[in-house]
DNA sequence: CCACGATCCTGCTAGC
DNA sequence: TGCTAGCAGGATCGTG
């Protein structure tokens, strides 16, 4: 669920609440959520305290030490709620599955779908998986880079930005809207994008994500930020989502659906017109 | 290199 | 009203 701006919401509002606190004990009732394996996972992070946090597209790392990280990823409807002691449970939520006791306060992982799991990292695994991943769309990726990235695939554009090793953090909402933002075609090949168009996808990409955070990201069904509130970004959705409604730029065409590398890929034929680009 | 489907799960909803 | 098929913010792996 969560993409990059969800991501990274969830890391700023976390580094109030759970920076320089020692992880007293875990609960958890799935076991398939803690990686790799649930007495590892416990052995690993009991006694420790989480020195720093961190996003990398949608990943999340709490470094614990020198040698020990735990990867956390939401995948798709996974949310990280904070407890006080005062603030006593989120009893109401049947959903949480993991649990990070702490010295202070509680750390709970809520899932309904569970595919979201907290993983224990050695550092040569973290460096393994940092490696993988593409360059950060808000802060790294650079004109040059994504015009090397995109002029170098013959694959349809929309499969490229949700691409993770290409370029990190977009899902499948943020690469809908910014292709509409751009009016790019979500099956154009990638190599056959303009010069023109690739600068205006760029931006679009940044435009789109940057929007989304300043909005809370999309709380469109799952999604929550750390204290239960919802983002907003969801009113605000330009395609995604809004199969039969109308383009906001042509008020007498309808969004269009149809499946993309087996997600779900909304466009406006008249914008967003597959030979003229 | 590229396209597509299956898979891990549970919840929600459109349509009959 | 009740049931069911299909779909869902992700990532990975296998097949053709």
């Amino acid at each position: 669920m969560p993409e990059l701006p969800e991501v990274e919401i969830i890391k700023r509002q976390l580094e109030d609440k759970i920076l320089q606190k020692k992880i007293a004990d875990v609960w958890w009732d799935r076991d398939r959520m803690l990686r790799p394996g649930p007495a590892t996972f416990q052995r690993g992070v009991v006694g420790k305290v989480i020195q720093a946090l961190d996003r990398r597209a949608k990943y999340l790392f709490l470094r614990l030490d020198e040698r020990v990280v735990v990867e956390a990823h939401l995948k798709m409807s996974g949310r990280f709620f904070f407890v006080d002691r005062e603030h006593k449970g989120d009893g109401k939520d049947k959903y949480v599955h993991v649990r990070l006791k702490l010295e202070e306060g509680e750390l709970f992982l809520s899932d309904p779908r569970t595919f979201g799991y907290l993983s224990l990292l050695t550092t040569s695994q973290l460096q393994q998986r940092l490696q993988a991943i593409g360059p950060e769309p808000l802060t790294d990726l650079t004109l040059q880079q994504f015009r090397e990235i995109v002029g170098s695939s013959g694959r349809k554009i929309k499969e490229l930005l949700l691409d993770q090793r290409k370029i990190a953090g977009i899902g499948n909402i943020y690469a809908n809207d910014a292709l509409w933002l751009a009016r790019i075609h979500p099956s154009l090949p990638a190599n056959q994008l303009s010069s023109s168009a690739t600068t205006t996808l760029h931006s679009a990409v940044v435009e789109v994500l940057s929007e989304a955070l300043r909005k809370g990201g999309s709380s469109q069904q799952w999604y929550r930020h750390v204290d239960g509130k919802k983002g907003s970004y969801q009113h605000f959705f330009k395609v995604y989502a809004r199969a039969g409604a109308a383009c906001l730029r042509h008020p007498g065409q309808k969004i269009q659906y149809f499946k993309l590398g087996g997600r779900g890929t909304f466009y406006c034929p008249q914008c967003q017109d597959l030979y003229d680009f």
